[in-house]
DNA sequence: TCCTGTGAAGTTCTTCACAGCC
DNA sequence: GGCTGTGAAGAACTTCACAGGA
């Protein structure tokens, strides 16, 4: 029984990628199968969690032998939207701004980075790792013009809020904001955040409160 | 009634520092006071949530006025254990740990980068933005001199598992982990995954399968 | 009147346990 | 014998709704 797309659990869409990777590291060790057994030991899950999270989307599974990995990864990959590209815009063109534009594991992913944007002058009009490099103000046309459907924030703290209320009324619906600033977004966006700080914190509180 | 603090929900723990940045931002505003449902406007939680959540370590609010802002800030940085320094190792000064390695909010937090690790001969025994660099062969020997007890790790995915490996076995509890390597670790460790691919990957994922 | 703190109810996610198939 | 798929049970988290204090 296939669930239908609407009532895929949060947490299992989260856990999908890790899938995705798991098939794809036991294809290249030269495996034609792996049971959820595995794939759990692999990831520390439950061998139960990796099975009612696969059978979410159909029957992949051979009672006695487990999931087909090569079948599995094609089917991951359309479920994940991978099957096509994305056009990607760096917001940020710092330190980490500069990293995310050269990390190779996004372009190998389908996500294309085709701009960044700054306010600095000495970085705007260039180009950056062959990517054209805009000022902020030409946010709206360069989105429209290059269709930008995911926005990467890597800017300064003090300019984050006003520069994701731009990208939400620009119409980019898929953000990746890496700045502390959160910001409210309609229904129909999604926005993930990713905070250095407050990983840190909560590895501190850990660090505290367990016993040791 | 205050919740021990074996049974805290995980969940309140990840939101703690969203609450601590927003006492931080009031109070900069000029507030004195702040109630659940305006902490919760700020970051898009419902006001029950918020009341939850901070009565797990205390009765902290005062009925008709709100909490405290720099009270919860005070207590907020006990409970994750901002009240001290701690010290950090980045592994790997590629981009991105390079890009880790300059960001000021570490500090200022009181996450203190105190060596970097790498193999590169042109990069080991200099410094980085005044952080000496050592060789990963130096590893067990640099933790224990220099006390190192969080570990951010952002080498190649070639080389992920057996340097997060090497972490663990050296007796650094906290790691902040960029790569996409999973390891299994102890119980009284605490590892946390951030993964661009499939932060993007989700994102993907919701903008093909949501109504628009 | 406003806002907190909190049992109780509701929702969501995870694990168990086993029938069924290879 | 090994492994999947899945209802049912259990655990974890969130929201409701209201008593009670400032």
């Amino acid at each position: 029984m296939v669930n239908t797309l609407r009532t895929i659990p949060l947490f299992t869409v989260e856990r999908l990628s890790i899938y995705l990777r798991t098939f794809r590291e036991s294809l290249v060790e030269g495996m034609d199968f792996i049971s959820s057994t595995e794939i759990g030991k692999r990831n520390d899950f439950t061998a139960a969690q990796v099975r009612k999270d696969l059978s979410c989307f159909g029957n992949f599974g051979i009672k006695g032998k487990g999931y087909n990995i090569s079948e599995l990864i094609n089917t991951l990959e359309t479920i994940l939207g991978l099957d096509r590209e994305w056009k990607v815009a760096i917001f940020g063109l710092g330190k980490l701004g500069g990293a995310l534009a050269s990390y190779k594991g996004l372009k190998n992913a389908r996500f294309n980075v085709v701009a960044i944007f700054d306010v600095d002058p000495k970085k705007v009009d260039k180009t950056y790792k062959n990517i054209p490099v805009y000022h902020s103000d030409m946010l709206k046309k360069v989105v429209r013009e290059k269709k930008i459907q995911i926005a990467i924030v890597a800017v300064p703290t003090d300019s984050a809020k006003a520069t994701i209320q731009r990208i939400l009324d620009a119409g980019i619906e898929g953000i990746l904001n890496f700045t502390e600033a959160r910001v409210p977004y309609p229904d129909e966006y999604i926005m993930k955040n990713i905070n250095l700080a407050g990983e840190l914190e909560s590895i501190s509180y850990y660090l505290i409160h367990s016993d040791r």
